[in-house]
DNA sequence: AAATTTGTCAACCGCTCCGGG
DNA sequence: CCCCGGAGCGGTTGACAAATT
């Protein structure tokens, strides 16, 4: 009869609610409250199920809902929270007071699609625009200077970053200071990613890995932590656009670009090497600046012929 | 100016988790 | 222990709007 499970009334509207509709639920959910999402189409007179009926409150009636544009802090909140947590969508938006996890989603959709449009090349032809004017959020640009300093707040990042954890705290730690992937969010598998965190000291360069394959770095890398991700965060000022560095350890680092992590020392002799101290340079254009160091991307050896400067909203 | 493509966004679908019986 | 139903989550769709050709 319903060809859906959850709609087991007669007739179940679907599809965009009318005024009418919003009306009476805004009516009844306001007076009688809610606790049972599949008895209020019922009682509050609606042809919908209640799932329609709880998503519709939540994502745009409910009065402490905020509408209009992401503000400008909104919208970096979102993207240092995605480089961390990726497409946890309700953990992001448990951030954003009256911002719903559809809203910060579809966000979010709309803004990767701009940033990935160009399909990669396997050149160093970076397919990521780059955007200005964004700060780096306290939390990723403070320095450490020893791994004394780090160690602590890294023990207890991985303490509190149990992936399967969904009230993981991660975010609120002071770790990562800052990570990238290894390769370009538009031809990378979902849960292959690698991640390195630089924290403005050669020395403690580390790799960071995804719940994906965390168990191959974990062995390689006594700071690593595990973070759910999927898309870098946008390039920032004073970010480089390189080749992919040497020392990769794997065989298919070759053909994909750097699949497999770097011993600690090769990629930090690498990175010295480059004689950009403050950044590490990672693969096919993503790479990034640590410690709020600004160092124009005029002075970048570029391979970069990128005019795809897709313009940031207007808003930043 | 019409046709076509691209973008936006509310809503849907299927899945997992969890708690009660 | 399993089964069931509801809540919540995230990926995806599709209607409509906007932009482009």
């Amino acid at each position: 009869m319903g060809h859906h499970s959850c709609c087991n009334q007669q007739k179940v509207k679907r599809g965009l609610w009318s005024p009418e509709e919003d009306e009476k639920l805004i009516k009844y959910i306001t007076t009688h409250g809610y606790g049972c999402w599949s008895e209020v189409p019922d009682k509050a007179g609606l042809q919908r199920c209640g799932k329609s009926c709880r998503l519709r409150w939540i994502n745009y009636l409910r009065p402490d809902i905020r509408r209009g544009r992401f503000s400008p802090e909104e919208e970096k909140l979102i993207i240092s929270l995605h480089a961390v947590v990726g497409n946890r969508w309700a953990h992001i938006a448990s951030h954003l007071p009256g911002r719903t996890d559809n809203e910060i989603k579809n966000y979010w959709n709309s803004w990767i699609k701009k940033k990935i449009r160009k399909p990669n090349t396997g050149t160093s032809t970076s397919s990521i625009p780059q955007y200005s004017n964004i700060q780096i959020p306290p939390t990723l640009t403070q320095n450490f200077n020893s791994l004394a300093q780090f160690e602590p707040l890294a023990n207890q990042a991985m303490t509190n970053s149990n992936p399967n954890d969904n009230n993981s705290i991660f975010p609120s730690s002071p770790i990562p200071l800052f990570m990238f992937e290894a390769e370009c969010g538009a031809t990378m598998a979902k849960d292959d990613h690698e991640l390195v965190a630089d924290v403005g000291n050669l020395n403690l360069v580390d790799i960071w890995s995804t719940n994906g394959n965390q168990n191959d770095h974990q062995a390689l890398s006594p700071l690593c932590s595990f973070v759910d991700h999927n898309y870098l965060p946008p390039l920032m000022d004073g970010m480089v656009t390189m080749g992919p560095p040497p020392g990769c350890i794997g065989e298919d680092c070759e053909a994909s670009g750097s699949h497999e992590c770097f011993e600690k020392n090769e990629l930090s002799e690498w990175v010295e090497a480059q004689q950009y101290p403050g950044f590490f340079i990672w693969d096919q254009g993503l790479q990034g600046q640590i410690g709020g160091e600004d160092l124009p991307v005029s002075t970048t050896p570029k391979t970069n012929t990128d005019t795809s400067v897709d313009t940031f909203p207007s808003s930043l």
